[in-house]
DNA sequence: ATCAATTTTGAAAACGGTTTCATAGTAATT
DNA sequence: AATTACTATGAAACCGTTTTCAAAATTGAT
């Protein structure tokens, strides 16, 4: 005998009070087939007087997709990931899709691990927000399921990926301290192993020498795209005794600790140094001064993520087109 | 005939290539009963060779859990909420359990949905963060799957529930605020509608009156926790022309917009208003100046949560005391 | 050797749904 | 009225595991 009481109602339960068979509500259900009006209705009352919910692990074992879209996020805690998480969230909401979110911590093994519990719980697809793993392993867990990544360049027969143009964001940003008349311009730089951060740094060399100006290493000091780091890059510049009116920080929250440091010695932001960021994190507009900063469209990444995630799962879906870096004048650069 | 070739492993195949049962290779891999030394080894050179992976849905469905505890959160790009997930995660990572995370975005109704949705993808439990559902909504949905919350009070059979001292963080701020010599106060005040909101209202009240200070109406002005409220809640305070000496936001957010706003018009901090703010969330170490606020343990808010969790589920567990609230005095305060 | 006690193993049922396939019932056609 | 064409329904198989139950194999004791 099958599914006597357990204490959550079971379609079979629903099927022998309703004196139809199990085939008769599922049907119902998923409108798979007609069914009678008398039937239809005896069973719409049983459901609703054993609150009946389907079991979508049972449902998801049979059809074999879970309709949940896994997550490789980097930090649960990251205002920059999690930006790009609403955008998936609403993205795939409506096509009932929920999230699985992991985190691998920057760090590859630990990411793989990641993606092979999401494999284990049988996601529909996988959204990887960067990270460190190798493209071969990417590609490798695209055998087994879908994927799209976001900061990676990776492509496949089930992988799509696309980065925004670090480089460019960048170069928009000195070039907009150079139109300011800043000449001497220092960069706190996020971590050498970090494409991103690469690119950024690029963007800052090439722009300045487009512009003749000789580029002084003492000026570059790298930091990890933590506050922690900016703050201690700006000490490091500002005890070196090199002269600089502007600097252009990796991310956001670099800019912040380098902002704090020059507050700890009271050096002004803008009127005797000025900076600029990158990412536009939320709090960027509310920082003192405001801070002016390389907008990345975090948020339409996600919905991009979502809707090519969608279109792999076979989903009818708009294209996804994302928007490109922009440079956000506010109020921490002065004209010199 | 069962489990032909699918693209992924199943156990059956892995049974039928190593010449044993299904039960076999079941009990090898969850040790639930000796298997013979040659079996095993056969069985374990299949299960490398065809790279085979339990399939944890059917598992699930098999023994009636998932291994998944739902959360519901009000904002996945909360730093205050996202910080508590990452408590959660670490605490219940060991265990096995995976979290499957939504967004109430504080509205009652949405809140009861995505609960719905969490049991109907049968999670094992679900952390609920505050949010606007009724006590009894959340009792009914306890009969279904054990509960514990966080910033309400509901008790239950299978709910558990606590919160933090709101009203004794908000008398220590003020408490502060006044050992320094400030008499006018401010107080952005929190949406009235949330319960910690009046908390620390009725802290700011009671600890002006504890100290016979006359509590001016012109003086409290409401917010709804955002930045933006903090900016337009403190003009609002300056057109007034009403004096004071310090701020009491409701909380950190509040405070950053209050700070911007007090920049804008070039009143320094704390030089001309002391601030204080409510929450610690990380930025706050890094704003000019550094924000004295009141510390909410959040992470530890997080761990505690899914011990108790894991203990309801039956886990052998520590017991999850959860630390205070704290003030950290930093720079936004001054002497008067 | 024989028989009892103990291990190791496999067949089959179950978890809670969906779907194929066959059948009973109805409606349409001649 | 007899034959054909649909429609609504149910029985049973299946998704990939775990577990009960009983049989088979092994071990130990006599």
């Amino acid at each position: 005998m099958k599914n006597i009481d357990s204490g959550i109602t079971t379609l079979y339960q629903v099927a022998s009070r309703a004196g139809v068979s199990p085939a008769t509500v599922s049907r119902f259900l998923n409108g798979t087939a007609k069914v009678s009006d008398d039937k239809r209705r005896t069973i719409e009352r049983v459901i609703d007087e054993l609150n009946y919910k389907p079991n979508r692990l049972a449902q998801s074992l049979k059809m074999g997709s879970t309709n949940t879209i896994g997550v490789l996020t980097q930090s649960l805690e990251s205002g920059y990931f999690n930006r790009a998480m609403v955008g998936i969230e609403d993205a795939v909401k409506a096509s009932g899709y929920a999230l699985l979110i992991m985190s691998g911590h920057w760090h590859a093994d630990e990411e793989a691990e990641r993606v092979e519990l999401l494999i284990g719980r049988r996601v529909d697809g996988v959204a990887i927000l960067t990270g460190n793993m190798s493209d071969k392993q990417i590609l490798d867990f695209s055998r087994r399921v879908p994927i799209v990544a976001f900061g990676r360049e990776v492509q496949g027969e089930r992988t799509q990926a696309f980065c925004l143009d670090n480089y460019g964001g960048a170069c928009e940003a000195v070039e907009y301290l150079i139109s300011q008349g800043h000449r001497r311009i220092a960069h706190i730089a996020g971590p050498p192993d970090h494409r991103d951060a690469r690119e950024r740094l690029a963007g800052y060399n090439d722009t300045l020498a487009k512009h003749g100006i000789a580029s002084d290493p003492r000026l570059v000091v790298t930091g990890d795209f933590s506050e922690s780091s900016g703050l201690l890059a700006l000490n490091s510049l500002l005890v070196a005794n090199v002269r600089f009116s502007a600097i252009f920080a990796a991310n956001d929250l670099t800019a912040y600790g380098a902002r704090l440091a020059l507050y700890r010695r009271n050096i002004r932001v803008p009127e005797d140094i000025s900076l600029v960021g990158f990412d536009d994190l939320e709090g960027s507009m509310y920082t003192t001064p405001p801070l002016t900063t390389v907008r990345q469209p975090l948020y339409e990444v996600g919905t991009g993520i979502g809707r090519r995630m969608l279109a792999m799962l076979g989903h009818q879906q708009p294209a996804a087109d994302v928007p490109g870096l922009s440079l956000v004048v506010r109020e921490s650069v002065r004209l010199v």
